[in-house]
RNA sequence: GGCCCGGUAGUUCAGUUGGUUAGAAUGCCAGCCUGUCACGCUGGAGGUCGAGGGUUCGAGCCCCUUCCGGGUCGCCA
């Protein structure tokens, strides 16, 4: 029989008509000569009821011998419930289906999960090695579906404002963005690699090159680092360039997709055009390129207070900056103080010094270093009153910053200051071009090295003072997390060689790995920009997931691996004489 | 590569100071029940305590090594 209707959308205008479902065996009821099963498809569950009297006695043996997650077929008529036995948890509660035929298409082990939206508890080991089963959950079929809704809309968006959807290729060379590449050995020419990309970013460069004018992709990305919670080996990201443009241009079209996500997808009003902070202030105001804002704990610089003011540890130290836990004394005990001076200590700040502000004085154990004046401007520069704890770091600038900047959201976290459905989206706007690498001790390009600087800055490279050499670089910001990055571009082949030389690539290097571009940048390249920003972390934000494992069909676990298939497995030495490849591997015995 | 948390029944977990035969809930299996809806009742099966080594008369528990999962710093947009 072919299906008719969907479990889900059973409802009273349905009564007494005969149906055919198909789906899943969620539950069974076994109450003797009545019996029922709870039957589930895509769009939900309805009821199904078996009786001894009312069907045949294939049909009733059929959904005896049923068993969760067994493949069922049943045809039946759909009959209003008696008002005593509706079931107001269930969207189908109301009606139920008297089953006349029934067959089972297909039986089902013992789940080792359960198929529900009850158990959060699941270790993700087991979930992920059944992923599968951990995707017939309504919540994970639900993620998945907005997620294509969202895809659609931007690509409904970008279609409608002339971008054309462009494929690169996933065999590709080592692109500049700075983490590991993953490579793919060549059959044809034994030795060589390609690398999958870590973005289509020299592709897109060329299609404007190639006068498309407006390219976007929604692209897979490959990067071989650790994972985190919002870290996979492989990504999506929305990756786009216009040619002719300026940064308005680029951050309009990307605010008018994340309208048209924000809108057609999940309803929402959100202001655009988008709020915009430069780099220094995000820095300066929050210690990070990606601050949230939906708290305070601003950051407050008092190092010129420190200086001289007779505490070692702060005369020692390059910068201090604290933040005022406004009015946070109460709630902040001397041993949770201690363990945010631990915290701080992950960002390799040697420690944290704190100021109580009470009635008639201070609670600190430096007070002691410092004259009444000196306390005193400190508390005034902090606008410390009654009742706020101050708390300082002192060190170089990048350790202050970073551990000053996460401990404002973990004091926001541990004290709940963040407001939930908050959505602050922004643009950080100036970034450096340039940053120190302490590593290396040379400048590496921030973003990437296809970015243009400032005009205004032209002479500072000039004069060689690279690190405050501004770029026409901006990332997209939501609750403090990173959405996506973009910049205006080099489109000159003299400046793309010179910031190449700048950032210390060896000439020959250059030549090797880019001598292409440079040499295709000298057709005629039209003013060019773009952005990109990541869909998976979109949708993990959006929806309020945890993890991006929550967003995506078949993620990887934090070693890389994938849980279900065993990747990546071991190669026979069988199989690399089949695929023609020389590879030397360290195989098991 | 570093640090932190975890690994005990299919699943989620408990397991006291190292001490008899490792428990609970749920799931599973069998039986009973004509209105259940987290159905109920009766009975039953189910364990390499992640793995290896050590200490001990005796180890789920202590020590060492290692594997796996999660978080995080480094790294990475």
């Amino acid at each position: 029989m072919k299906r008719t209707h969907m479990c889900g959308l059973i409802d009273e205008s349905l009564a007494e008509e005969s149906v055919t479902l198909k789906g899943w065996v969620q539950r069974t009821r076994d109450r003797g000569a009545i019996l029922f099963v709870l039957l589930r498809d895509r769009e939900g569950i309805v009821q199904v009821t078996f009786d001894q009297e009312k069907c045949s006695a294939e049909c009733f043996e059929a959904a005896k011998a049923c068993r969760g997650e067994y493949v069922l077929e049943v045809t039946g008529r759909v009959a209003l419930r008696d008002a005593a036995a509706v079931n107001d948890k269930m969207k189908t509660g109301k009606v139920e289906v008297f089953a006349q035929e029934a067959t089972i298409l297909n039986k089902s082990l013992t789940p080792p999960i359960y198929i529900d939206d009850d158990h959060p508890d699941e270790s993700e080991a087991v979930r992920l090695k059944y992923r599968y089963l951990d995707l017939r959950r309504t919540s994970l079929q639900d993620t998945l579906r907005t997620r294509h809704k969202v895809q659609a809309a931007i690509r409904r968006q970008l279609d409608e404002s002339g971008f054309t959807e462009i494929e690169t290729p996933i065999l590709t060379k080592s692109t500049p963005e700075g983490a590991r590449d993953f490579l793919v050995p060549s059959r044809a020419q034994q030795g060589s690699f390609y690398a999958l990309p870590q973005s289509p970013q020299i592709y897109k460069q060329l299609c404007m090159l190639a006068g498309m004018d407006r390219y976007y992709q929604i692209a897979r990305c490959f990067r071989d680092e650790d994972n985190r919670a919002d870290r996979q080996p492989e990504f999506t990201q929305l990756d786009l360039e216009m040619s002719f443009v300026d940064e308005a241009d680029v951050q309009g079209q990307i605010e008018g997709i994340w309208k048209r996500v924000l809108t057609d997808v999940f309803a929402m009003d959100h202001p655009f055009p988008l709020p915009r902070i430069t780099w220094n202030e995000a820095m300066n105001r929050y210690g990070s390129d990606k601050p949230d804002r939906r708290f305070g704990l601003e950051l407050n610089d008092i190092t010129d207070l420190a200086m001289g003011c007779g505490f070692s540890v702060f005369e020692a130290a390059r910068e201090v900056r604290g933040i005022n836990a406004k009015g946070c004394a109460a709630r902040l005990s001397r041993k949770d103080i201690d363990a945010l001076g631990e915290y701080v200590k992950t960002f390799r700040a040697k420690g944290l010094a704190w100021i109580v502000v009470e009635e008639g004085g201070v609670r600190s154990p430096i007070a002691k270093f410092f004259s009444d004046e000196t306390m005193a401007a400190i508390v005034s520069r902090m606008g410390g009153e009654v009742g706020d704890v101050l708390l300082f770091v002192a060190d170089r600038r990048a350790v202050v910053l970073q551990a000053l900047g996460n401990l404002r959201c973990e004091i926001a976290r541990r004290l709940q200051l963040i407001e939930k459905d908050k959505l602050d989206l922004f643009w950080v706007i100036e970034f450096p071009m340039f940053e120190w690498n302490e590593g290396t001790e040379r400048f590496d390009a921030m973003h990437h090295p296809f970015t243009a600087s400032m005009p205004a800055d032209e002479e500072k490279i000039d004069r060689g003072e690279l690190g405050d050499v501004r770029a026409r670089a901006y990332d997209l910001v939501l609750n403090g997390i990173e959405m996506g990055s973009g910049s205006i571009r080099i489109h000159d082949a003299d400046i793309q060689a010179r910031t190449f030389k700048l950032l210390g690539l060896a000439s020959d290097e250059v030549e090797h790995r880019f001598g292409f571009l440079l040499e295709a940048f000298r057709y005629g390249v039209p003013p060019h920009g773009g952005f990109a920003f990541g869909i998976d972390r979109m949708m993990m934000m959006l929806l309020r997931k945890e993890s991006l494992r929550d967003v995506l069909a078949f993620p990887k676990a934090q070693n890389g691996s994938c849980l279900m298939m065993d990747t990546p497995s071991d190669v026979s030495p069988d199989q690399l004489e089949v695929l023609g490849l020389t590879v030397k591997a360290d195989l098991p015995e």
